[in-house]
DNA sequence: CATGAAAATGAAAACGGTTACAGAAATATG
DNA sequence: CATATTTCTGTAACCGTTTTCATTTTCATG
């Protein structure tokens, strides 16, 4: 490939002066100028990424790490994401975490280590001391989606999960069900915790006992809810299921198929995220939107915002939106 | 950041010496490697990747880039790329090419600047020539996911689209049915092309006439199925449907409900990919299994060994695979 | 104890750019 | 026309590593 000095030699001048008319800096005589174009033209001439960042302290990347490559949003943030790094200019590097806080560690700190700008971390499992005291030591800024960290609240993007899931379960006894069972996500996850809390605190402000019998984990995919769905049948009555991610109540959808009980007339179903599928499910899924796409695109412009020096807000947590469709009707037996 | 050099002085030892231990090139005694491994420590000094790979010509990086972050395998896919890139001691670079060959080319540039040692490309839209013509210039080895390039077959990765295609529709037929309709994926795209051939040749190999009102373009999504199956129930009447995507076959199981057709006794529909939803759709769908996370491995194989300057071997077309399932039955109406 | 081989280390030149600084050329000003 | 500005350009240091090559140390050997 072509290097600088090459492009210098045809065009008779400097690096300076190639590297001016690179990046637009410092002013260049039009007919130099020309000059410079024409060798790069000729040569195929394009600058080596490494080497400017190197150079430059700059790399013009932001990183991305996800906790892994499967849930009902991940799509849509990616996308989300690739448009924000777009709009500002930036590179954006994708790596997985791979569901495990030691992995996601060494994702930062690969990325690190390739000079990112700025790092977005959307991290399931890193306990929330743990990736506080890693924002504050990292020598780039670091932004945490799917956390609310209130030590560092410019730093983190949240949906305020806790009252998210107790809208849910709050609307499904206002239809008066009473025996709601519970397909959660792994409890150990932070998200997870905090939508049971919802769950319990709703059934609990209308004195109605929470039985651990009625929840059951899930792993986040569709056999996993399907499997979860199986069990809870297979172990109580329910007349509603409220489910933590949409994908889950994708496989409880087929659990209850299989047991002949349709939805909502049987059974009612609420989702949790909104994913692509959910209003085109049979019946349509009732559930929480998340505003994943703003999300990101807060986290992105306050990652570039971070790079540049900038000061950046703090940022109040999202808040999830019902939708309401198919799956969710007024209780019929109980 | 502590560099290098802070190393050399607190270990009082050279560059050379430290980027001996670093690397494990070349003897060092003991003791020294003892007082550079503390210095490291220390200073808590992590090597610059940039530097690193300037300076050695190798990023140990390698750059996926999808046409983009929507369709039925892609979470599939990029699972196991980094699964791949992990075992091959490489660092994923995730790119998306924005549904545009332009878009894909300008990914693959930056992906050059940054000096990956090898680049897989997963492309829908590049134009076959284009693509080999791309290969053959570029100074990376570049693997073509997604095509059958018959000039270079040590660069390309391929699905035996025809004939999986064809398996499909023959299969409907030899259950009677001989009004198959089709929601294809854009016709632009290579795949869909071959897809479509195949659907053609295995009607008229039955004496079926193709008709063109039978086929509908969707963009595979699931909203897109959706429409595409409703104009086809507007327009024509079939007791089979082909879909070259099980997103698009989502979208169109719910048009079928809507209009109270129910599946398969009314339509049968044979879908495409085996995404992971496929297998807990009520019912669940018949559909081509494609074996993704092997035609990544192999992919990602294929590029490591390039990128080691390796001969490495011409390979030959996946073959699709059926799996049936309860979406599809005898025809019972004409 | 001299000697030669092997082991350990350092100096310095890459790698391919950016950038501070200074000098030269062009232009404006009185 | 001399001088002060402004515009343009080049020199050279630097970014933080790797790597070649030469040199020094160490050690076994006769």
């Amino acid at each position: 490939m072509a290097t600088m000095v090459d492009v210098c030699r045809l065009a008779g001048v400097s690096k300076a002066t190639v590297s001016r008319v690179l990046n637009n800096t410092g002013p260049v005589k039009e007919s130099t100028r020309q000059a410079v174009y024409e060798a790069i033209q000729t040569l195929n001439y394009r600058p080596n990424g490494l080497a400017q960042a190197l150079a430059s302290h700059r790399s013009d990347t932001v990183g991305l790490i996800l906790s892994n490559f499967t849930g009902s949003y991940f799509g849509t943030l990616l996308r989300q994401a690739t448009r924000s790094a777009d709009e500002a200019g930036k590179q954006l590097i994708v790596t997985d975490g791979h569901d495990d806080p030691k992995r996601e560690l060494d994702a930062v700190n690969m990325l690190v280590d390739r000079r990112c700008d700025a790092i977005v971390l959307y991290s399931r499992h890193m306990p929330d001391d743990q990736l506080v005291q890693l924002i504050r030591e990292l020598p780039v800024p670091l932004i945490a989606m799917n956390r609310y960290l209130q030590a560092i609240p410019d730093r983190s993007i949240a949906l305020a999960q806790v009252s998210a899931a107790h809208m849910a379960t709050e609307y499904l006894l206002n239809l008066g069900h009473r025996r709601i069972a519970c397909i959660t996500r792994p409890v150990h996850q932070p998200t997870a915790q905090a939508r049971l809390q919802g769950y319990r605190e709703a059934l609990l402000a209308r004195g109605v006992k929470v039985e651990e019998t009625m929840i059951e984990e899930g792993a986040n995919t569709i056999p996993s809810g399907y499997e979860a769905c199986k069990k809870l049948l297979d172990r109580v009555s329910f007349s509603a299921l409220v489910c933590f991610t949409d994908y889950m109540a994708e496989g409880a959808y087929r659990a209850l198929s299989e047991k002949g009980l349709r939805i909502p007339d049987d059974v009612s179903v609420f989702g949790f995220d909104d994913a692509p599928v959910a209003a085109y499910m049979v019946p349509a899924l009732s559930t929480i939107h998340v505003p994943i796409e703003e999300m990101t695109r807060t986290a992105f412009e306050q990652a570039v915002r971070l790079a540049a020096g900038k000061e950046a807000p703090p940022i109040a947590p999202f808040q999830g939106r019902m939708v309401l469709r198919e799956s969710v009707s007024v209780v019929r037996k109980n």
